[in-house]
DNA sequence: GTCAATATTGTAAACGTTTACTATACTCTT
DNA sequence: AAGAGTATAGTAAACGTTTACAATATTGAC
């Protein structure tokens, strides 16, 4: 139905080699027939067929972005910095949300790879790399974002999170505070160890320690920050702080905290990750750690493309490490 | 260098013919050889090309979703709406962000459509189908989100916003509140006006209408509600209510109101429009609009597949209209 | 054991491009 | 006016599938 090639080719009287060549701005076709041929496309309203490009040229201009969850805050930012800076460079982008399953996230992966995206780029659901992962990643460039663990053999954009845990724990030892609680999203995230093991660092360097019944756990949702501040204040066993692993569930802890009439900073002082946008509204203000969103997405993107373009190069799984800053609000 | 279907014929001895009907699960192969062959396809680790199969069948179950921003917190609920449906439907989706810019949503649609999606969401930049669209929209199917006038020719889903406008309205009115000043995103935009609309309709029922000064357009960030209202207050124009076109713009406003030392909603009562994440947080509590977001998604893209999996019957321009509702709470 | 029916497999064209190679037609040079 | 060189155009194969049609093999009925 479509009009193609051929179509424009039988109008002009050329063949549709020559058609091809005046299309695609080659050298070798007389300016007066290219002129002929890129009207009669335009008469016939002629759209390029890249499905049929791909096929011979082995490539589609196209990734595949594949997230958790598009509508936790923190990744429209990675996506948008990552879509920009594709756009420019002429690449469309397939969004993916795995909903934190491991079996979704490797279905889109399958999916992507049939589709034969020129790259992707994850921000895994669990931070474990697994064989079959490892085996897929060895058929198109891939760079993984935040909370991965180097070794896994691919390129990988991370957030210090060591820094990050270590920077909020800081913070809150400076303010006095001495009973701390960690609240974290899954326990086998591999950046929310991270963050842990910063945060435990610094309570370490004041002669001090985690107390117990002080580090939860749960998954990424305000509701989970919720449940778990509101399950220490009914047991009485109530800190003077909270370091949460993600602004969300710190959120969700100022809600118990304040809905249990408690005072925030004065009782308890509540200290985030990542800095998404709410963060920043009045009336919430929330004292927490600058992620650099946007950026990771943009230089997952850049690290992606140089692969992409270097396909023969033998380098080694390349890391980039990007810097956490704090930032102090009215939480603590 | 990937296996091709050729590849494994000639392992299994057999034409490709039949290897590509033992992968599809054809009646009519000898379970014998399927079995084998599946064996075969599984040791060489192989991978159905879906751009080759795009190309004979005429289709990628594919699908792009145009939107302004994705970091907009309105539009990563409609994504993911839309995201959660294709998904069981086999289908892929192409993310574009358009920036608010005709421009470049423009010149994704043309992209997409050589990248022969199946068919286009689009939430317009701006509410204008101007003939070049329409040109474009005949060639696939396409769903309209949110602000678009009736009779574009295309199948759209859009939210009541008069009703929407209305409602917020006669709440303020209801309060007591009698200056009220509308701020509004882009001007020209279609919802906005709708809203607009609603919202004098409102207000001529008590015997009222708009004051001077009392409506005042930016664009859709926080930072545009913040300047305006400021300049209200600077100007000593102060109303005592704020209908806002969307959330951002009234979180936006707050922030300038409660800068002056204003009271919320004591002095300025404030109400926006969309009921983002955000606006529910302790702190905030924004009274709002409740607008069906994810289900927005989702609705649009079940036209959508009704659309592509009936390509033949000829029906005309179909038009859902979600219903707003008004949801109070701390800021009028 | 023959024939028809059916199950299985193969052949080849098609999808819409790109591109290496070849062929032809000009344009200069001398 | 011949020959080299260059500009332009054409031919045909290739990319990896699907699928209509044809061919062959197998089965069952009698």
């Amino acid at each position: 139905m479509d009009t193609t090639i051929k179509d424009i080719a039988k109008i002009a009287g050329v063949s549709y080699a020559t058609v091809s060549r005046a299309l695609n701005d080659k050298y070798g076709v007389n300016p007066a027939t290219r002129d002929e041929i890129l009207k009669i496309a335009e008469e016939l309203n002629y759209s390029p067929n890249a499905i049929a490009r791909g096929l011979v040229k082995k490539q589609t201009h196209t990734v595949g972005l594949i997230i958790p969850d598009i509508t936790n805050p923190f990744f429209p930012e990675v996506a948008r910095g990552a879509e920009d800076l594709l756009e420019r460079e002429g690449y469309s982008i397939f969004l993916c949300n795995s909903n934190w399953e491991k079996k979704r996230e490797n279905k889109y992966i399958n999916l992507l790879i049939e589709k034969r995206v020129d790259g992707l780029l994850i921000a895994p659901s669990t931070s474990a790399v697994s064989e079959a992962d490892r085996k897929q990643f060895k058929r198109l460039p891939v760079v993984l974002m935040s909370g991965v663990q180097s070794g896994s053999g691919t390129d990988s954009i991370v957030l210090n999170n060591v820094k990050g845990g270590y920077i909020a724990g800081r913070h809150l030892l400076e303010l006095g505070r001495r009973k701390i609680c960690f609240i974290g999203g899954s326990e086998d995230s591999f950046s929310v160890k991270e963050r842990y093991e910063g945060f435990t660092s610094a309570l370490g360097e004041s002669g001090l320690s985690v107390l117990p019944g002080m580090a939860e756990f749960g998954d990424y949702r305000e509701k989970s920050g919720y449940r778990i501040m509101l399950d220490l204040i009914e047991k009485k066993n109530i800190p003077d702080a909270v370091f949460a692993s993600n602004d969300l569930l710190a959120l969700g802890a100022i809600q118990a905290i304040s809905e249990r009439g408690l005072r925030i900073p004065e009782d308890i002082a509540v200290i985030g990750f990542d800095n998404i946008a709410t963060a920043s509204f009045r009336g919430v203000e929330l004292t927490t750690v600058e992620h650099p969103k946007y950026k990771m997405g943009e230089l997952a993107v850049k690290m992606l493309l140089e692969r992409i373009e270097n396909p023969d190069v033998e380098k080694r799984e390349e890391r980039v490490v990007l810097d956490p800053e704090l930032i102090v609000r009215k939480t603590a």
